[in-house]
DNA sequence: TAATAATCGAGACGGTACGTCGCGTCTTCTG
DNA sequence: CAGAAGACGCGACGTACCGTCTCGATTATTA
């Protein structure tokens, strides 16, 4: 899932409530933010509470904004006036769990790719470990709007790091020139992908990254 | 999707309420099911106005038990006697609509392999022109018993058609025997899966599956 | 409250939602009223839930729907179905502790003036005493719907009683047929609506039906 | 309700936020007040903005202490800080309303009684004219804090003010002396305020107090 | 002049209730 | 008996106000 995206369709996110107040331009207005500031514990005890009930087993689809609430002893409201919805909290949610991007070796095509297969493992290997990042991502994979917003924005980076690294590879002369380059990225990325969201439950050893990618360099035709 | 999948979780449909009369056993009482049959247009006009719903857009996590009886003028409690739930009704539905295996022409593993690689392409195709199964499908991605129960009766055999495909090639010669099979799968189907299930709107060539077995056949290193 | 009433503005309860089936006239289709009925004990069930709601005190403008709902064990959606708000159930209620329209002796205009004021001075008292009547009238003073609809179904018909009453006794001679016919109602009722609806607190002894009509017959300008 | 009054139960408003400085007690320290004095205009701008919501058609009841913040360009906190809540803020207005008590002209008592009855006649025309007044009025009949402070500081002074020239009458010998007195004022008051109070609609012609007035004082039986 | 203190508009806070909708079960009448 | 119709208890939806609180800014008095 990692160098892998399809470009942005839209960004729910966008009309997102506002919740950081933003970047200042230069000469822009200070904008003071006038009213009682908005609770720093109260995000904090949201995510708490909705990961609670997760690890208690209840399935995505019945975490009500309502129990959650109740959880975290905080008022509907509140939320709301964070968040439009259901799916954007959990956008945020799953972003504060979210590992940061891996940072790529250089020192050739096939120690980037590996590394960046090796993030998309190991995303993988918590999903099935973690109680809450199993049973989010497993029943995620439903509620497209969610599934959009944290392709756009957890996804979507990761898969042009991909594509930068297989770009310089391309003029190292490491990869054929004569592919297209994004169907080279699917060629390494699917893969895993296949192993991590389609079909939860295959094996993800450790060596896999190298594997597939040292299979996708050479071919799988005999050398003959 | 379609060679791939990674085992039987459970069938949730073993469970489902008997549509048929069950075949009566030899020496077993007749079971002369008295009163009213059922009627046989309810199956088809509950699939119809499903379809009709999801056709104008209204998502699959939207479609409400209640709005379908409505549009197809038929009572709750009929459809509830026929399924379970939600999601076995659209198992029920999307298997009425899945095109049959692809037949394979044996001439070599290669054509084997974009035959079934084409096969998948056309679903994805389909899954992108028609309006139903387009909205089912991309969102599908979740209802895990849903999932699971297409996974079991629809992708699994496929699956297995390109496993015995692969193990033919390793014997033939074709393909290197130094690599795990199931991998070698995952190389070929990933890079299509990604384009079809994960990233819906990338292109979908007619040229694809040729591309992608000869690429991952060669490899994309440079030949030098 | 009782020989008066000022005309009907508009009865809320025109657009009620139907409890009873119309009276089905003579060559009416006879309306099946398809589905299942509506169950009897809940009309019983709120009844009573309102009722020990307002015997602990508390005000009726915080008496909820939902509070009623969660007193009865029963749905919200329910109620609704039956009333369209708070106000048109506290109609049905209060009407269905109402006591029955006084029967006219008919002897004598004076009889029954008297008699319809002891209906009056009856209610009076009993709104006293009686902690639900007490509750539910001096807060009703408010609500003016509430207050529109129980004057049209309860206090007009009685209203009625009292007009007939006074046309009758200037027919025979017994009140003065150079009055309007609407002031001389007044003149009776409202010494004690004073007292039941505007001073509560204010004493209403045995007596004073008749001290009222005797007064208002013979004036209070001493005889000479 | 200008005549009449049962006595005062109690007074809200005396646990009203203070609004002036309390009288400065003789010997008691001056109590300077320090910090920023309170703005003179919010009175006036929230008595202003309730009156608009009210002409606009909200009724009483719909009438948010938030919406009069808003129209009102207020804080809430400014208006909890001046009144404990809705009731004690429209005993404020009400009052803030109230045309100044009638002068009674002392030649009779049949003068000074229809004096009394005429100040009661033109409010109950304000009270259908003004968009404003007929509407808090009409619905006033509840709430029962507003109620009761409305009648404590408006309604009862009045009332004395008829008993008083009642007793003067039995004096004189214009009135009966073997009548209760307050039965009396309930028989010359209670016809106006049904028809101002209770039945708003019914007719308030020029000629009415006399009406009333002589009505009662020579009775509607025949003087034959 | 500087510190102190109560006010102001604004709006976030934990709550409660609103009226609607869908759930899955049930209960009636009609075929 | 099956079927449609729809009532049932339940619970979540997203909104509106409640009355309290916490901000920065303003405006007085006191030191």
């Amino acid at each position: 899932m990692s160098l892998d995206d399809g470009g942005a369709p839209e960004d729910p996110r966008d009309e997102r409530h506002p919740t950081a107040p933003p970047v200042p331009g230069v000469g822009a207005a200070p904008a003071p933010r006038r009213g009682r500031p908005r609770s720093e514990g109260v995000e904090e005890a949201v995510f708490a509470a909705a990961v609670a009930l997760l690890e208690d087993g209840i399935p995505l689809a019945d975490l009500s904004i309502e129990k959650i609430a109740r959880g975290a002893g905080v008022g509907k409201a509140t939320i709301y006036r964070r968040w439009p919805g259901k799916e954007e909290l959990f956008v945020d949610l799953l972003r504060s769990v979210e590992p940061p991007d891996p940072v790529l070796p250089g020192t050739s095509v096939r120690d980037d790719l590996v590394t960046l297969l090796e993030a998309l493992r190991r995303r993988g290997l918590a999903k099935r470990t973690s109680a809450l990042l199993h049973n989010v991502f497993s029943q995620m994979q439903s509620y497209p709007r969610l599934w959009d917003a944290y392709h756009h924005t957890v996804i979507e980076p990761r898969r042009r790091m991909g594509l930068d690294a297989l770009r310089r590879g391309v003029e190292t002369g490491e990869i054929r020139a004569d592919l297209d380059i994004e169907l080279v990225n699917d060629l390494f990325v699917g893969p895993l992908l296949v192993r991590t969201i389609i079909r939860p439950g295959a094996p993800l050893d450790p060596g896999l990254p190298e594997q597939v990618v040292d299979a996708v360099l050479a071919g799988v035709r005999p050398p003959g």
